[in-house]
DNA sequence: TGTACATCAGTGAACGCGCGTTCACTGATGTAC
DNA sequence: TGTACATCAGTGAACGCGCGTTCACTGATGTAC
């Protein structure tokens, strides 16, 4: 074919679209490669060219919705910085649109009970989203390494979602994430103790 | 057969402990029945005759675990109550044994991001698990309704302990059990909202 | 300019296996008389 | 006390289907000359 050397990475970057929009709406192991490689508007055969196994799908579609959010949330919260941008994160992470979208939404949510079972390259990848996320609550300046406030503010927003998702009663799923967002308020509030 | 009555019921909590272990190892996905009747020693065929299907027994499940492990606790922290018992109560649930434990431990960490997909039942098998934690946690009076800061306290548990085992490096997965628990600290620490 | 050839992303069928569920059957235990 | 029968928890094989993975092949695009 001789392409253009970036078709092949198009593609590959349509399956990890497709996988990162199944995997957070039906979990990792319920969403098989045929379903993914379809919803790419592939056949199942040319996976392997990309990727060489169902969990380095994972490891890498992780990363890439990560950073879709990512990129998301600074276009939103563009202005802001420090405290302020903590506060908004912890607003827009902890709100009904966010629960009712977990399609589009922070991967951590969706699947952590099934990283917390995964291997090393999965868990490598969930480390690094939650090292760069925490960093960039204490402030702007990147590389700068996380505090144990930001880490802990953090648990509580995936945990928060998880809860308000999983409840079957939508007034009390909206009641704890009012909960949760007043706790991470006082989180952020009080100065993180030194480590 | 004639049995005495509680034959079937016996076999019934062998099946409910096997899917509970197994559930929390595996995940609920990736454990079959098969498995599931196997760990309890039995032939995968005799399933229906205790179940309508692999969801109910989630749903069951997911209670009878939560309850073995609410007498566990309520045996180790026997004596303490109000804001006492809910300090035990995250020392002991953020700690690095329950993080390595996840088999005995807390059904609601291993399993919370397949809860949110899950349907109705399950759903209210996790929502009664939650009122019933976070009212303990107010104090020991019973059926008390729960206040917005133990709901809140226990997602951050829940998400902390998922974060500490999802987390490749098991210093920092140290690290987040313990900025955590100081989270957590500050949210008993400080009066819950009147709502 | 035109033809022969090389490249290679993606296809589609197949591999062996496990899934959730159904069902005819077994065999141990109890009851009736 | 002994025999015939009813009960029913659990067995084991099978249902159709989807799993993760492999691989011989297709066909569109480029290069060589």
């Amino acid at each position: 074919m001789r392409y253009p050397s970036d078709h092949k990475a198009k593609t590959r970057a349509r399956i990890l679209e497709a996988a990162g929009r199944l995997f957070r709406r039906r979990g990792f192991h319920a969403s098989g490669v045929d379903a993914v490689m379809g919803e790419a508007g592939l056949t199942p055969g040319g996976f392997y060219a990309h990727f060489s196994s169902k969990e380095e799908l994972l490891a890498d579609a992780l990363r890439q919705a990560a950073d879709a959010v990512e990129s998301r949330r600074e276009r939103a919260l563009d202005g802001l910085s420090g405290r302020d941008w903590s506060r908004a994160f912890v607003e827009s992470y902890l709100s009904a649109s966010h629960r009712d979208a977990a399609e589009d939404g922070c991967p951590l949510a969706p699947l952590l009970s099934e990283l917390a079972r995964a291997g090393e390259p999965v868990r490598r990848s969930f480390e690094a989203i939650v090292l760069r996320l925490a960093a960039r609550m204490n402030g702007p300046e990147p590389d700068a390494p996380p505090d144990d406030r930001s880490l802990a503010v953090l648990a509580l927003c995936v945990g928060g979602l998880g809860f308000a998702r999983s409840v079957q009663d939508e007034a009390l799923g909206r009641r704890i994430l009012d909960a949760c967002r007043e706790l991470a308020a006082l989180g952020l509030a009080d100065a993180p103790p030194p480590h």
